[in-house]
DNA sequence: GAGAAGATCTCCT
DNA sequence: GGAGATCTTCTCA
């Protein structure tokens, strides 16, 4: 994994919905001076700007959730119930909010040090919610702003291996407003999605 | 400066 | 299946 290469600016420079969809498969690499983790992106949510009563950016730009605003393809971290971190990468053109919220990973590479960040013994456990991965994956704020186009201590690359799947949508959990939209998309056959 | 709500997880019944 | 945990951010005074 050290040779991976990080995907272009141009791939977030998109339509948030086209963008979460094709983030499927793709490996989010979390790099730390011991060990790489490697993550299979195997569910995910778009949400937009004044279309999305459901997203941060609904009520229009506010010092929390400028990045959204902001240019594609950085990380956008917040902090919610106390209790969690949620990771979203940010896509669509500067002045154009979109993000898209990783909400469950499989773990690939680095699985002994993602164990104990998490502490469970169970493997699908491990990473199968928005703050499930982050903390296998030790992500917090410090992250929020990072340049996922720079190989740096977190990014995400092109899977080596293209295999098919087959990709299913649903509404979003865990929102109110706006759960209507068909804006979750998940990988059908896989066993680390947080729902079926 | 106070109050309420929130893109969740875990433990308990 | 349901409530508690626990803190950041926004809104309103």
């Amino acid at each position: 994994m050290n040779d991976a290469k990080p995907l272009s600016r141009s791939f977030y420079n998109r339509d948030t919905r086209v963008v979460a969809q094709e983030l499927l498969g793709k490996f989010l690499v979390r790099r730390t001076p011991k060990e790489d983790i490697a993550a299979k992106i195997v569910e995910v949510e778009a949400y937009r700007g004044s279309d999305d009563p459901a997203s941060h950016a609904y009520k229009g730009e506010t010092p929390r959730n400028r990045l959204m605003f902001g240019k594609p393809g950085f990380a956008y971290v917040y902090f919610i119930y106390g209790n969690h971190h949620c990771l979203n990468v940010t896509t669509e053109p500067e002045g154009v909010p979109g993000a898209v919220l990783i909400r469950a990973v499989k773990i690939v590479d680095g699985m002994a040090l993602a164990r104990k960040n998490r502490r469970v013994d169970s493997l699908v456990n491990l990473s199968n919610g928005p703050g499930k991965l982050t903390k296998a994956l030790n992500i917090s704020k410090i992250h929020n702003g990072i340049d996922l186009a720079n190989p740096d201590e977190l990014f995400i690359c092109d899977s080596e291996t293209v295999e098919s799947f087959e990709m299913a949508t649903s509404r979003r959990i865990g929102v109110k407003a706006g759960s209507e939209k068909p804006w979750r998309f998940y990988l059908k056959k896989s066993k680390f999605i947080s729902k079926p």
